[in-house]
DNA sequence: AAAAACGTGTGATATTTTCTAACATGATTG
DNA sequence: CAATCATGTTAGAAAATATCACACGTTTTT
């Protein structure tokens, strides 16, 4: 799945095409780009190039500001989406610390203890 | 499936793009398609638009020029190819007319008639 | 060998596309 | 009502692309 993302990523397309793509005008579409909705590459000559990914955000966009969201609140959103990803991407690249596993082997212990004595009359079925 | 082939057959790819995906110049692109070796559309204003089936189509082309086959050599080959997907799609589109199916029970009354008499000392195995 | 055909490079010129920047505007919003 | 939002429109400049013609080193034909 990394070579799909890779060609969804390509920055390929010139803005007329795009237009097309999403019947946005190229006012509106810099106009996100301006308001950081997106940001598409720009190639030697300084032409906007955009990729799949970009196109799908546009539409999406297009169906936020329908639903009657405005610029700033989009950008609430995608900003919110960013951070979740970044911490799932932390979460993965380093999955336990030596603090986690000291503290996830204490919570073992201390879970045996509590198997092993302390049990009441009406100590919680499993 | 379809969808994807939609998609890789959608016109969206400047000659600019298509020249750093390819690495062709120009002119041989305009080459190419002069031999009728790809046949990218046009957009309003007569700039050519190609699709991701003509990248990949060019991509071949390299290939095969690369490889000593000239001009009409890969002309040919295409043809052919276009061909023999013609007939597939003929054959698909009506699998069996009423004359393949009485030849075909014919053949199979033929082979059993093979099998049950006639059987000399050297009937070939299988 | 001379001539012709191939595949490509290059240059000139015209047209189209895209860029930025500015001003305009109807619809909210404070 | 004044300001902000999201978009349209226009102007002028720069970039990308189109066609056409000529050049040129390599094969291929005659």
């Amino acid at each position: 799945m990394k070579e799909k993302e890779l060609r969804r990523s390509l920055a390929v397309l010139p803005i007329g095409t795009v237009m097309k793509l999403t019947n946005l005008s190229a006012r509106q579409i810099r106009y996100y780009e301006e308001q950081d909705l997106i940001t598409p590459e720009r190639n030697a000559g300084n032409r906007r190039m955009f990729s799949l990914n970009d196109v799908d955000r546009l539409l999406e966009i297009k169906d936020y500001l329908a639903d009657g969201i405005n610029m700033a609140g989009i950008k609430e959103l995608y900003a919110l989406q960013q951070q979740r990803a970044e911490q799932k991407q932390a979460d993965l690249a380093k999955p336990l610390t030596d603090r986690d596993v000291r503290r996830i082997l204490q919570d073992e212990f201390l879970n045996l203890g509590r198997l092993q004595s302390d049990k009441g009359p009406n100590y919680p079925a499993h």
